[in-house]
DNA sequence: GCCAGCAGTTTGTGATCACAAAACGGCACT
DNA sequence: AGTGCCGTTTTGTGATCACAAACTGCTGGC
């Protein structure tokens, strides 16, 4: 019983939910990992009702996958599942931004200038998890503009579905292509050029993914 | 206790989440009821423990409201969620049926039109939560060809989201409009024409819910 | 050397219970 | 008649336990 945080205000299982979310979405779990309800449940320091619920919550999201014996693990995503994902991202999140452009003042363009920057510095500390956080909130920053959260729920999704595996991309790639990709998106919503930001979008969301892919 | 069916097999709370999944993918609850835990475990002859469980997988899927206090109720969409859902089905419904059209063998298309004869007999008989099932039924047969399962499934998310809200649209359509946009759909599957297909896809998830927006 | 079988252990499932917070209902007071 | 208050009831949360199925590893036979 390693006595985690213990949020606060949180009940057991969301504080527990949260945590596995993360860690999870910022690929600080290897594919094919697995969990056991009790293990979680005394890494917490909570019992295993709370802990199966949270687990259970996962699962339903596609962060977890449950063996037809009830056993937990991350998924070990196949090349055309991993194809599947991106695709999807690519249709949810150019909608997404499109639909955040007209809405998308400057203090918020600046705000995804700083993160670009920040981005390239985890890259070259070789910080992973940091360095796809901060790169998920560079995207999540744009599209809460969007005022449509069942589309930015789905796109979490996705996310979360991909997690895992990104840490596997991130080994590969080393050079900072994502802040050529972001600079694109951000001199598109400085234009407020619609077809140019969808374009570089969907191309930031597909130039990592595709390197995973063989 | 009313002792429901008990699908052999299966543990109890997926047997209770796939009854609840499908009452209110159908529309066979109305839109704001609202759920108690004990309720549910009682009419399905389990503890609680399994139908929390299958509370918390619907909910993390959309298809249940959580209050802050932990009350259950189905949600209550406001025009501008029934807008978005709208989007994301006209965004997901063609990319799937596009993956699907190459795959596409006669014999599934003939299945379809035989479904499609169907579901004019059920909305005429006045049968809303069969004309709902069948009317997905339809889609899903056609979509389960594009052999893109995270694509399915979130399509089947949004479906799930707008269940309750779906019986609300039943009762003020009335001309088999859903007819024509099938016939179209089928029509461009036979000719094997993309363009037509998406858009006949596009129109048939829209036309429905577009006019339940005002 | 390999594989089948068996015992011990791990692990998920579901029931039950104690508890606290929220919702409800009635009552008195203004 | 409306409104604030308090006791009762309802309802979700989480811990614990018994149980069965799955997994592990070892052993003996071929």
């Amino acid at each position: 019983m390693t006595d985690r945080p213990q949020d606060p205000g949180l009940t057991a299982h969301e504080s527990l939910y949260r945590h596995l979310r993360a860690q999870i979405m910022h690929g600080q779990i290897e594919p094919g990992a697995s969990l056991t309800l009790r293990g979680l449940a005394e890494e917490f320091g909570v019992s295993m009702t709370p802990a199966r619920e949270a687990v259970r919550r996962l699962a339903a999201e596609g962060a977890l996958k449950l063996s037809p014996s009830g056993r937990v693990s991350t998924p070990a995503l196949a090349n055309d599942r991993i194809e599947e994902l991106a695709a999807l991202r690519s249709l949810l999140e150019p909608e997404l931004a499109s639909r955040a452009l007209p809405r998308a003042h400057s203090a918020l363009i600046d705000r995804m200038q700083d993160i670009t920057v920040q981005i390239d510095g985890l890259m070259r500390a070789g910080d992973a998890a940091g360095y796809i956080r901060t790169n998920l909130e560079f995207h999540r920053n744009l599209y809460l503009r969007a005022q449509a959260p069942a589309m930015l729920a789905l796109a979490e999704t996705v996310w979360l579905q991909l997690g895992p595996t990104m840490r596997a991309l991130y080994a590969r790639l080393r050079r900072p292509s994502a802040s050529e990709n972001h600079n694109k998106i951000i001199a598109a919503l400085r234009a407020g050029d619609e077809a140019s930001l969808r374009l570089a979008v969907r191309q930031d969301v597909t130039s990592g993914l595709r390197m995973l892919m063989r």
